[in-house]
DNA sequence: CTCGTGACTCCCG
DNA sequence: TCGGGAGCCACGA
């Protein structure tokens, strides 16, 4: 198989129920690499098209979209908000409600 | 092969 | 409390 990082990347992203929302940290230490957060950027950027991935559900730290107004913000938000991820005021998921930690107990999902 | 960059995160002042 | 700097690793040119 050689899973490599990249793969496990791809494939963690890939299993985040519907309705939830991950954070670069948490999939780059599943991932592997405990400092690989932008790594998962990274390959998010560069695989979401390609391999039909739910990057909107992916989130910083805080909660909130680390793209930029112009830059994919508004999409990401918008994809979001079908779900039924909405942002606050200050544009942040609430992360009590939505954070994916990877459990199956949480593999549940909104959408349908 | 080498260099630069990036949708981040953590630590320190 | 908030801001700035350094670290991290993979991918594209």
């Amino acid at each position: 198989m050689t899973e490599i990082f990249t793969d496990r990347v791809r494939r963690i992203i890939a299993q985040i129920p519907c309705g939830k929302v991950s954070n670069y940290g948490i999939i780059a230490r599943r991932a592997g690499s405990a400092s690989g957060a932008r790594q998962v950027a990274r390959i998010l950027h560069s695989s979401s098209a390609k391999y039909n991935l739910p990057w909107h559900r992916v989130v910083n730290r805080k909660g909130q979209i680390s793209l930029a107004p112009g830059r994919g913000f508004e999409r990401q938000k918008k994809l979001l908000e079908e779900e039924n991820v909405f942002l606050d005021g200050n544009n942040t998921i609430d992360l009590q409600k939505h954070l994916w930690l990877g459990n199956d107990f949480d593999l549940y999902g909104d959408c349908e």
